[in-house]
Parts: structure tokens; C-alpha cells; sequence
DNA sequence: TGCAAATATAAGTATAAACATAATATGTTG
DNA sequence: CAACATATTATGTTTATACTTATATTTGCA
């Protein structure tokens, strides 16, 4: 649908659409994502948390610090999504005695299960952009990153 | 910088940085322009319904469904939204006598001279992508359409 | 007419972002 | 070593999304 009927509304210039669309088609992605990470207990931040805590566990155990730096949120409230799952038994958390001010966590065996059996969410974030070809993702990252560049 | 070095992270391929590119540039740019709305004591959903009851204002009272069709997230929770817009004063909520089971809103005039008054915030939207010409813009828009076409 | 279904909104719960502040631990410097 | 600055994490508050359930009202139909 086009974007100005799916919002009802109306757009100054292409740039003011451009917003909107960027704001609208981002949330859709992650919607459709969510319901899956749903069916597995998960909110999407705790799902990326489990990721870095697996992606990175050869250098394990991780601070909160350091998962911070790899959230795509960098504000992202790490101390408490990391008491969610500690609560659902999915990570270890413990003091680290080399620096106390310091936690060390930990993805536990039940966590890794649990990424195991969510194979098909790791499978579909490749699929949410399969209406545009490889060149189209190409431009798509290459005008993003454009958009972000500062001055 | 390059989203690789800016999450710390790395992709499996160009769909996958994709969708986190889009996550990540859209993210960038509502803190942007938060920033602005903080400073008028207005969160994004609460800037939106205000723009919404005044570009609707020839259609007033406006009911709370009305609003949310026209909200960018479909899941909007204008009731609570109209409540915190309702106690700064800034919109006016009483039954509608027609069908009592909805609410007549409308914007006071304290809304709409905040909203005055935050003519800066509007033009600020149309420049957050000017990193982009207007073929890019173009490009990009037509490549958002085709994410959310249906099969 | 009477009653079930649909509609409009509100309210409850869990999660998270955004922001501020606090608490504790560590490092530095005089 | 004391005083101060900095680092790391936790906590508190407000706002919002996502989802569920409740309530009041209207509508449609047997």
C-alpha cells in the first residue's frame, strides 16, 4: 500500500516522506520479527543480548559494559534486560573479582538451547528484506549510510 | 562511520546488514529530532496527535480512534497519550452527546500556540535527510515501497 | 422488543527507551 | 595515605509499545 494511504495523511516534499517511510517500514520489520521472538518468551533487546553473550563466548565472561557497546541501542538498559533473563535462567551473572565494580556474564546451557531452537529466527531476518534484490540492498545500505554521514 | 564499526558487530550478508542498518539510521534520526521535542516537554506520539488534531482541526472534535489511524504506529495507545496532552492542557476531552461511547478531542489554544512555537521542530524533519539529494530520496522511498509490498 | 455481536475506549501488565541520580570500586595525584 | 576524579553498575521516574481484559454503548437481527 502506498505509504500515504497506509497513514492517512499527506507529505510537504519527498524528504518529509522519506522520514515517515523510514520511521513506518522499520517498525513493520521489527513487528513482523517480534512475533516470532514472542513465541519463544523474548523481547527483541533480550533476544540481541543472548546473541552477543553467544557470538562472544570465546572471550566469555562479557561486562555489561561490553555488551552495551555492541547493542544497536546504545542507550539500551543492559543491567536491567540482563535481570529478565537471568530471572528466565538464560544467563549467569557474578561479581568479577578482578574489578567488583564489574559483572561477569555468562550464557548458561538453557540460553544456547534456546537459541538452538530459534534456528527459524535467525533464518527469517534474512528473508524480511527478500522483496529487494541484491543490488537494491546494496543501495538501500548505501544511501542509509549516506544519510548518516556528519557534515 | 561504518554500521559494522558502530555496533561493533559484523553481518552475514548484505541482507542482514541491511535490516540492521535500517533499524540503526532510523533510530539515530528520532534522537535527533526527540531532542527538539524534549525541549518543548513533548514526546514523539504526543508531538504527532497534536499535529494530527490541528491538521484535522476543520473536522473537530475528533474522536479517539480518528487519531489513531493516523497515528504511525497502528498500535498506538492514544487513550493514554490524549490523558498526559489532556493534563498539560494542551487538548480538550469530553463525551460526544452522539455516540457516548466515543470522546470528542480537540486541540486547545495552548496546544496550538506550543505548536507555534515549535515551527523549528517543523522544518528540522525536512532536513534530516539532506545528506541525500532528491534522486536519492526518490531512490530511497521507491526501495521502502517495495520492502513492504505484499507477496 | 430483546438480546447477542460489534464498537469505542479504558485499564492492567510486562517490557523497554530515555534520562537522571546514586552507590560502589578503582585510579590518580599531591 | 587522603582527597578527588573516573568507571561500572544499579535504581528511580516518565513515557511508550504490545498485548490482554474489562466496561459501556450502540447496532443488527431473530
Amino acid at each position: 500500500m502506498r505509504i500515504e494511504d497506509e497513514i492517512k495523511g499527506r507529505f510537504r516534499n519527498e524528504y518529509h516522506k522519506g522520514l515517515i517511510n523510514l520511521k513506518y517500514t522499520t517498525r513493520q520489520l521489527s513487528y513482523e520479527f517480534n512475533k516470532s521472538l514472542k513465541e519463544h518468551g523474548l523481547a527483541e533487546p533480550q533476544y540481541n543480548v543472548l546473541r552477543i553473550l553467544r557470538g562472544f563466548s570465546y572471550e566469555a565472561p562479557l561486562s555489561i559494559g561490553f555488551i552495551k557497546e555492541r547493542m544497536l541501542d546504545k542507550d539500551s538498559d543492559v543491567s536491567r534486560i540482563i535481570d529478565r533473563l537471568f530471572e528466565k535462567g538464560l544467563v549467569s551473572r557474578i561479581e568479577n573479582p578482578n574489578d567488583r565494580r564489574q559483572k561477569s556474564i555468562e550464557i548458561t546451557e538453557k540460553g544456547l538451547d534456546l537459541l538452538d531452537k530459534m534456528l527459524k529466527c535467525e533464518l527469517e531476518v534474512d528473508t524480511l528484506l527478500n522483496n529487494l534484490t541484491q543490488t537494491e540492498v546494496e543501495d538501500m545500505n548505501r544511501l542509509l549510510d549516506k544519510i548518516r554521514l556528519k557534515e
